[in-house]
DNA sequence: AAGTGGTCTAGACCACGCA
DNA sequence: GCGTGGTCTAGACCACTTC
């Protein structure tokens, strides 16, 4: 019997051999499914996870087309850093450096995109048998900390966030930079020297919950199969 | 009527207000499907979604329960080169640099994991309106490249095989690292700044296809929404 | 052995986007 | 309009995993 990663893989074998060119339309659904002996359903759900993917594309009308420049996406996934260090087999460890209730600088507020007065402002530094791993600095909205403050020195603000304020949409960004100021003298690591930063921006459906930024230990790689 | 992205929707504000804490096993989907009035097969489609980004964890027989520490999951497009540029605004330029067929150094052989032999090894430097935008430096296994080769100097490495090697399994890395040698005078950094790199690995179901380290001009930021 | 999710079917209606 | 993909249903069988 065929099933939807049958069907699948016919497809992408096809596309393979050129049977169908890049940016050719291909049968409709109906079609498939008579060819294929199966229900419109199960072709439905092999080109639908195709085009997930990126190698097909669908318009209802229009049909379905081989992509005619195949993007190419990868996920990876975005781990709490306690359990990133401990998949590593390290010991986690975590240090306050900073904490305050202030105003944020103009760039953060322009991220988040909305202004909402003081913030909670945590800096940390997260250790991996005790060197630096990750240089933590995070702005959060007051509006979702709770008045007695949670011990960000205990628990890191990630990790207090994913259990407390889950699901949100939100931005990510990685770049190459150069270490300076208080974030390189945390790291131990000399100024100038390579870092991966990430940046990361937080939003509930109606307000902005944190903005991070946070800074690698020089080596550090994010890797993902595609 | 309740459509999935209603039930998804029902079971994330559940998640969020605890009613179902972080960890727990949540109703099967037959009880679900009565409870919304809708068929299981609708229920299935919602809590596969969420299972799918990770707020879920489903298994046969033992259930499906909320994730106890949620890793959110974000996806990003791979985009061929001159896209990219083009999608800036920017007036695409590529310089070939060398082109030789010759042995792969050892880490090289590793990443792909099976010795080839003589590969082809291209290295060229992608413009963006005249400036550096990208360094490359490729490996290719001789058996996807036709005998009168591509010219690489026209069509780059890159995009010539999503056209013409496509689907291939693979990896991919990201790093930031100090510039240095060829690349930084190719790229007109200076030593040590930093760049960006990206490492890709592919394979075809058999044999490895092609091995690729990307220098990403300083600036460069790799973003995507969560 | 039994319960749960994973998938398939045959049919149906709907929404979108072209003409 | 009208064709295509998107989704829903009710029922069924299967695969996996835990008991």
């Amino acid at each position: 019997m065929a099933g939807w990663e049958d069907i699948r893989a016919e497809v992408l074998a096809r596309i393979r051999s050129r049977a169908w060119p890049l940016g050719a339309l291909i049968p409709g659904e109906e079609a498939l499914a008579q060819e294929f002996g199966v229900a419109r359903a199960t072709v439905n759900r092999a080109l639908s996870e195709l085009a997930r993917v990126g190698v097909l594309e669908r318009k209802r009308k229009a049909g379905t087309r081989v992509a005619a420049l195949p993007v190419r996406k990868a996920s990876f996934d975005i781990p709490v850093i306690r359990a990133e260090v401990e998949a590593r087999g390290e010991i986690y460890g975590l240090r306050l450096l900073y904490l305050a209730i202030e105003r944020p600088p103009v760039p953060v507020v322009a991220r988040l995109g909305q202004d909402v007065g003081d913030m909670v402002h945590v800096q940390t530094l997260h250790l991996a048998t005790g060197r630096g791993f990750v240089v933590e600095d995070r702005w959060l909205n007051r509006a979702v900390v709770p008045d007695p403050m949670p011990d960000f020195g205990a628990v890191s603000a990630n990790e207090w966030l994913v259990a407390h304020v889950s699901y949100a949409t939100g931005d990510i960004s990685f770049a190459a930079e150069g270490a300076g100021g208080w974030e390189a003298e945390a790291m131990g690591v000399t100024d100038g020297a390579a870092v991966f930063v990430t940046e990361r921006c937080t939003w509930a459906p109606e307000h902005p919950i944190t903005w991070v930024r946070l800074v690698h230990a020089p080596g550090y790689r994010l890797s993902t199969l595609l």
